[in-house]
DNA sequence: CCGTAGGTATACAGATCTGTAAAGGCAAGT
DNA sequence: ACTTGCCTTTACAGATCTGTATACCTACGG
């Protein structure tokens, strides 16, 4: 749990699992699923509340999940999948020479357009603390992947040893900072300081920001 | 609710609200309580469990309180009361010359040692989204509250104008951050990571930090 | 033609949740 | 002596939650 030895600090290749292809009811049932479970919370949201707004039966949804503790793991899953394609993306788009490590700051500008209630992750493990939870792994798995990126990146950069470790998790928190900002006070304007002292920390050990 | 008009920027003088004295068995159902609310979720913890735990029975509860929301209310009023009791007399009590601006990621070493569980605030927004439940209000002041204490100490420190609040913002990322890391991998060398970037971002708007 | 897969409809079991009802015990203050 | 405040006990109402049972419809591929 504190710290894993060998591959920790490089991103997996794979977002975990590849999901099977899902039946259309299936598929109706995950997209409205992960817009309640975000929006109104996991435990606020019954089974009956996304079957309906699904406007599928509940029989369905249990033929399709199995459970509810399913049902949510997959969504965070799929949020997760999601999330990864789009920073993975960003960052390799990026042209060169321009600063790749704030590539996942600026996903964020977009993403918070239509998600502001905060970090999808962290209010998961707020709701599910039981580590056993699959959900809560996934939700583990999220932080620890976008570290990872970082340390990657930073390494790439030309910066190793202790030092990269510790700003990675500046990185990490300013990331996350940023999210309970916005959740806060919806808005681009919430995102620029988390950029800005990302380049700033950037800039104090020596690495070109832009 | 995106901005005050007047005083906003500085931290008011009272926890916004003192508290009546309570009873020995409202005492303990509200310390009970905090414990199951953060450690379980908020939703998670029925009242009979609470009741169970406190060794009283429901209809003192209600006697109490009223009703769950109003616990709830009351479990996050009077922890945001402790939190920035305990922060203030760190903040005042630092010797002359110290970082006083590092006093609130100084706290969070002995706070978080009963504490990982990340925010309690950041956790009940993500169970509460309905802005008109008033812990909802509660966990915004407190945030407001810790952006408003740092933007003031900047104003000592002879920091202004725009400047002032976008570091105070990413002061806040950085604990916010701090707070979310430590729920992952609980220990002091979480904590770390933040306060030295603080340290860092001080000191490039030139505050001396120790 | 027939089986299978995806989905529908309705009903229900069993647990758990918030909140209330009714009646009483006990100690302190006046 | 009498009230008032704090708390207890037991029971219950009514809603809501997860999950299951039963039976049926429809489209499609072999």
């Amino acid at each position: 749990m504190t710290s894993r030895s060998a591959g920790s600090e490089r991103p997996k290749a794979e977002p975990p699992q590849s999901a099977p292809p899902l039946t259309p009811g299936a598929r109706r049932i995950l997209d409205t699923a992960a817009e309640l479970f975000y929006e109104r919370g996991i435990t606020a949201t019954g089974v009956d509340t996304v079957a309906e707004a699904a406007q599928i039966t509940k029989r369905t949804l249990y033929n399709r999940f199995g459970s509810k503790d399913a049902l949510v793991t997959a969504y965070l899953r799929e949020r997760d999948e999601r999330w990864r394609a789009l920073v993975t993306e960003a960052v390799e788009e990026r042209a060169p020479g321009l600063p790749r490590l704030l590539a996942p700051f600026d996903v964020l500008t977009s993403w918070t357009a239509s998600n502001s209630r905060g970090c999808a992750f962290v209010n998961a493990l707020a709701e599910l603390p039981d580590p056993a939870h699959p959900a809560h792994r996934v939700a583990a798995e999220e932080k620890k992947w976008l570290r990872a990126l970082f340390v990657r990146l930073l390494g790439e950069s030309g910066l190793k040893g202790r030092e990269r470790g510790e700003l990675a998790d500046q990185l990490v928190c300013l990331h996350e900072g940023a999210l309970v900002l916005h959740s806060l006070r919806p808005g681009p304007a919430a995102l620029r300081p988390a950029r800005a002292g990302a380049r700033t920390l950037l800039r104090a050990k020596g690495i070109g920001a832009g």
